[in-house]
RNA sequence: GCCGGCGUAGCUCAGUGGUAGAGCAUCUGAUUUGUAAUCAGAGGGUCGGGGGUUCAAGUCCCUUCGCCGGCUCCA
């Protein structure tokens, strides 16, 4: 028997007899670590503790890493595992399932891992708490996940037994020459993976099943649609416990629940789906929202247009979106021998301003901004509340400039969206760089050199500010590489806001020109860009933002005023009309209601003042101001609570107080 | 569009084949109230729509529409 050399992460090399696997080698090394462990690296190769250390050619230490619980590492490898659990779960309770796969997730905070399945009969949600108890009993029997190397052929022999054709076709697509697989030891289960997996059942202890969704097999849909299995795993019960509750408390701030409560749009069947109907309350948030927005766009020196909300198929048609986009349009209507489509975009409208006379050098750029209502035809599946919708408002703007003048232009665009994420509060925006893939099956249109300069220029924009961003490959429209804006709602879905664009395409379908110092014409360059993205998206976070308590330069409802008695609604009809002239939204509650009525009324519809107003304050001539989340702040002034209020508006604040 | 689930009063929900209910909201009356729910009464439903089984259907079956969770899609 010989020595083997073994080094635990930056310790002292250690003689160790060999042949000894990892785990018996980090036992006789660090016992705690060894019982901590659920897999190893070993020289940066991920295994399982069940490996067989080998001696290094050269002599030199073998260097063992082990991964640990807490760790994000650690995750994914307990989550895998528990997958695998809940696969050999449903192969015992419903012999003859197909498997599919069955991964970790560790990006989507809704989920911890699913495993696709397709059972002899479809499963329901009724099904998923037998399975979960069936997860349990096997994990306590403290079963081990043995990995097998096996030849291809092998494992072929093996599934094709199973009846289990798409782990065949996994296999013959991913799988070498020698494959592993893993056994869950006292189950049915074996899977064909590269693991590394934890050694046993009994370190899966926290996790939960949460739901069943259709997924199709490869993610194709011409191919078998599967059932997923949705679960999530942790490390204890208390974080486990700590994951639902959140996720309980996100679900509180879901728009469409909070839209309905705080009356401010509603979609409604027998109108249509995905058309949103935004009540007074919610048309007085978005008000404020556009009148934000016009303000900008006249700082920034953009021009204003309005354009129409259909046009003739034939301009669609040379835009390029019937070919590129007709999916998502609505169908053509005919009137009078000429089919016109609704606009899924502004973009062919606003080239038409453009268009209308010829343009030098010396008046470009031009930026056409336009609040302009879109229609697509999404499918009914994907809609959801505000933020996948049939109609929607784009804070559209087009800018046709120069090639000189483009990366100032994007550069200020970034600036712009940047601000305007500030004003609104947001800190997790995620930014993307989308562009061109090596997948030679998408269609990209214009030059390699006009990427390369494009794809400069939107990064630099970005680095010059410091930004954060993943570059995706893939992503690119087919016309020009872009920055996306996304954020999360409050189910951890991600939803994408505004977009940077550059387009190699228009200008060159409608032959846009401009004059340049050479009296010759040339090709401008066009931006496409939104920063809300869908008023009504940007709506939908904006309220999941704020969990519906609207900072009081957003609030539908600014003040409440709160008389005690029948004696004092005079006082506080003053009181109110003197704030309204002042252009505050002031709601005045004259119900026969003791104040801790009125008071809880105006808390649940989040008004962010309430002014209680009784003899006391009359007699004195001021009045007693409640703040949403302080509760009573005194009493003042109307004049100086009138001063204190406007300060905040014209601020924009976030917050009410300071 | 596809897979699974769910549709009962404005909202949240109860109602396992035998006379459609509760709380909140709304309206009316009484009460005149000091910082998160005053009391009493009233109105409100072709139980999503259509068809079927049955002496009898909110309840069982079929179908259709919509919603929810995913998948696909997402300029």
């Amino acid at each position: 028997m010989s020595d083997i050399s073994v080094q635990l992460k930056n310790e002292a090399a250690a003689k160790l007899p060999a042949p000894i696997t990892v785990a018996d080698a980090l036992r006789q090394l660090d016992r705690a670590l060894a019982k901590q462990a659920l897999t190893a690296k070993v020289d940066g190769r991920d295994v399982d503790l069940t490996f067989e250390l080998q001696p290094q050619e050269n002599g030199d230490a073998v260097r063992i890493e082990p991964v640990l619980p807490e760790t994000l590492e650690g995750l994914g490898v307990l989550r895998h595992s528990t997958a695998h659990l809940l696969a050999a779960a449903v192969l015992d309770l419903f012999p003859g399932s197909k498997l599919g796969i069955g991964p970790p997730l560790l990006d989507d905070p809704r989920y911890g891992f699913f495993y696709d399945v397709i059972a002899p009969r479809p499963l329901t949600d009724a099904d998923l708490p037998a399975i979960e108890k069936r997860m349990r009993e096997i994990g306590k029997r403290n079963f081990a996940y043995r990995r097998e190397e096996i030849s291809r052929e092998e494992a072929l022999r093996i599934f094709r037994e199973r009846d289990e054709p798409l782990k065949c076709e996994l296999i013959e697509n991913k799988g070498g020459p020698v494959v592993s697989v893993y056994y869950i030891d006292g189950t049915p289960f074996i899977d064909f993976c590269i693991g590394p997996h934890v050694p046993n059942t009994n370190k899966l202890r926290a996790f939960k099943l949460l739901s069943l969704a259709g997924a199709y097999w490869m993610g194709d849909s011409e191919r078998p649609q599967m059932q997923r299995i949705y679960g999530t795993a942790f490390f204890t019960q208390e974080e486990l416990d700590a994951w639902i509750k959140q996720r309980e408390e996100a679900e509180r701030r879901d728009h469409r629940r909070l839209g309905r409560e705080l009356d401010l749009f509603s979609i409604q069947e027998e109108y249509g789906q995905g058309l949103i109907f935004w009540h007074p309350n919610g048309a007085m948030i978005r008000k404020q929202m556009e009148d934000y927005l016009y303000e900008e766009l006249v700082k920034r020196n953009y021009s204003f247009v309005y354009t129409p909300h259909i046009a003739k198929r034939e301009l669609w048609q040379i835009s390029g979106h019937e070919q590129n986009y007709g999916d998502s349009m609505f169908a053509p209507t005919k009137l009078e021998d000429t089919e016109f489509r609704l606009k899924p975009m502004n973009c062919p409208f606003h080239i038409g301003i453009y268009k209308s006379q010829q343009r030098s050098y010396r008046n470009l750029p031009q930026r056409y901004a336009e609040m302009g209502t879109v229609y697509r035809a999404e499918l009914s599946g994907t809609l959801h509340g505000l933020m996948r919708v049939r109609g929607f408002t784009v804070d559209d703007a087009h800018l046709f400039c120069t090639p000189d003048q483009v990366r100032r232009e994007i550069s200020d665009c970034v600036d712009f969206v940047n601000q305007v994420f500030h004003t609104f509060g947001f800190d997790k925006v995620k930014f993307e760089l989308s562009v061109k893939g090596s997948d030679t099956s998408k269609q990209y249109l214009g030059a390699e050199e006009d990427w390369a300069q494009a794809e400069a220029a939107l990064a630099d924009s970005l680095n010059e500010r410091g930004i954060d961003y993943a570059r995706v490959e893939g992503e690119a429209a087919f016309y020009g590489p872009k920055i996306d804006f996304k954020i999360e709602d409050a189910i951890g879905r991600l939803w994408q806001l505004g977009t940077v664009q550059w387009d190699f395409n228009l200008p060159e379908r409608f032959e846009l020109e401009y004059i340049g110092e050479d009296n010759k014409p040339h090709r401008p360059v066009m931006v496409h860009r939104a920063l809300f993205g869908s008023i009504e998206r940007f709506f939908g976070v904006l309220i999941e933002h704020y969990a519906g308590a609207f900072p009081l330069w957003l609030a539908p409802v600014q003040i409440a005023v709160l008389p005690i008695t029948d004696r004092i609604n005079e006082y506080a009809e003053a009181v109110a009309k003197q704030l309204r002239g002042d252009g505050l939204r002031i709601e005045i509650d004259l119900r026969s209601e003791k104040i801790s009525a009125k008071i809880r009324h105006a808390q649940l519809q989040k008004v962010p003042f309430m002014l209680v107003l009784g003899d006391r304050e009359r007699d004195e001539n001021r009045i007693a101001v409640r703040e949403r989340t302080r509760g009573d702040i005194g009493t003042m002034t109307v004049e100086e609570f009138q001063r204190m209020a406007r300060d905040l508006v014209t601020r924009r604040a976030l917050v009410n107080i300071e």
